[in-house]
DNA sequence: TTGCTCCTCACGTCACGTGAGGTGGC
DNA sequence: TTGCTCCTCACGTCACGTGAGGTGGC
């Protein structure tokens, strides 16, 4: 049975507003499946409600528009699944974020000042083994993750020996622009010229003012801005990236309240 | 000390964007302590990046700018403290929201498709106790368990006798433009004129094509879905509101999948 | 002096909603 | 025939980001 709603009657039925439905049509997200030539009235068959229901429910899920297409173009129910489950670990990503930034928020407002103790240290070049790619800030901490993944697993079955800690590297334009090129590395005497992503990398000498920063990495930002106050407070802030190095991290306790990252300003004395 | 901070300093130490520094002083939320007037140049404080830290993790947490400013602007910690509350409490009704759409999407892939029995149904003009508002699609949900609560709230104390279930109608505005009247009631023999919100109401006499929702009000478009396409597919469609009558719902059960909603559709035979 | 930093202004993004002004269908 | 439904078009919302084009400070 063939029966061509009005865009009305086909809101109703499915509880999209009319104004969503012309937005769906224009971005080509359901079309509707008669259009009047003369009018411009659209037409929608009763087929098209299953569709629609799926629609509300993946943008009840915030899914963009692009990506409730794909799931709907899917040629099969295994890639279908394997879109909805993307989008469903990155809500899962989201939530956790959100949680952090709770237990972050009481922290700042009820939590205990932790004195700052800055130590100002001069360092020789090393050598090391890093990746190094150009990266949004928006994706630094999935990039991080991930990049520090890789070193450790290509690093682990070969038998280096360690010189330091893991550290990492992040230019100004970062935090300033959005955008920018960040480093992780680990130390180590002889580093092979190429393996998988990582390179060969001089981390160059500098002189620092190093704090350690205690707890999630999400709360950096505080001891990145007790450091950069004392920095500031004593005018011998210095060009250059940011540098960390993770004392204690996820590799060697599940308790993040324990790990331990230096915070080191480059400084010029 | 009064360190005078460019806008690139201030950017590196809080670690929010120079785009977004210039954002948040056109918008008032965070404004430099100082502006040269010739040159345009902000600079910013040192006694600022605890304000900028706190900023950052108020927007972690999707508070709407204007929220932050309320928050920033309270004039004690306990008004403080209730306005980040409700936020928070905010957010928490968005993840249930969104953990009901996933397993609602699950149900719509995976679930058994329930078979629709229709029944219609002539129903005569009974007399009620409601309360009828404007209301937006967004605040539909919100709006009808507040009401609902209001109205059984009244009917308690006073020991009317119920002639029926729980109902609600709900103007096709409602669903098509974003916004429309919402109606609960009450069925009763004898209403009062007025009692707090709620009015004495006739609900009309009307023809219903009739199919029970089973489980949560959140999947209710599905019931929705199939029961308009049947009258559609009968062509027997007419004007007026939908009407819901609970008849098993969160007064009863608090196992939701036990709950039952009869969705009416009104037609014209 | 160079080039890096800062500035403004206009427009883009995302998923719609608003509202004006007008026409078509029953 | 009335008025209700539908149409398009331009602009608004929210919190910024992008990019052009230009100037200032060290």
């Amino acid at each position: 049975m063939q029966t061509a709603l009005t865009i009305g009657d086909f809101s109703r039925i499915t509880h999209l507003s009319v104004k969503t439905l012309r937005h769906y049509h224009r971005v080509e997200l359901l079309e509707p499946s008669e259009v009047n030539e003369d009018t411009g009235y659209r037409y929608y068959s009763l087929d098209q409600v299953p569709t629609a229901q799926a629609i509300r429910r993946y943008r009840d899920l915030s899914m963009p528009i692009d990506a409730v297409k794909a799931v709907l173009a899917a040629p099969d129910v295994a890639t279908r699944d394997r879109l909805i489950s993307a989008h469903l670990s990155r809500l899962q990503n989201q939530l956790e974020q959100t949680q952090a930034a709770v237990s972050s928020l009481q922290a700042l407002l009820h939590g205990p000042v932790e004195p700052l103790t800055v130590e100002v240290r001069t360092v020789p070049a090393t050598t090391a083994l890093a990746i190094r790619e150009m990266v949004d800030r928006a994706d630094l901490v999935g990039w991080w993750e991930q990049s520090f993944d890789e070193l450790r697993r290509v690093v682990a079955g070969r038998g280096f020996e360690l010189t330091g800690p893991a550290g990492g590297l992040f230019d100004n334009e970062l935090f300033t622009d959005e955008r920018g090129e960040a480093t992780v590395f680990v130390s180590m005497a002889s580093p092979p010229a190429v393996l998988g992503r990582a390179r060969a990398l001089v981390v160059s000498a500098a002189e620092l003012a190093v704090a350690v920063h205690h707890g999630s990495h999400q709360d950096a930002d505080r001891t990145y801005g007790a450091l950069g106050t004392y920095v500031a407070e004593h005018g011998f802030g210095a060009d250059g990236p940011v540098r960390e190095y993770y004392l204690v991290d996820a590799a060697d306790t599940l308790d993040v309240t324990a790990w331990q990252t230096e915070i080191c300003w480059p400084i010029a004395t």
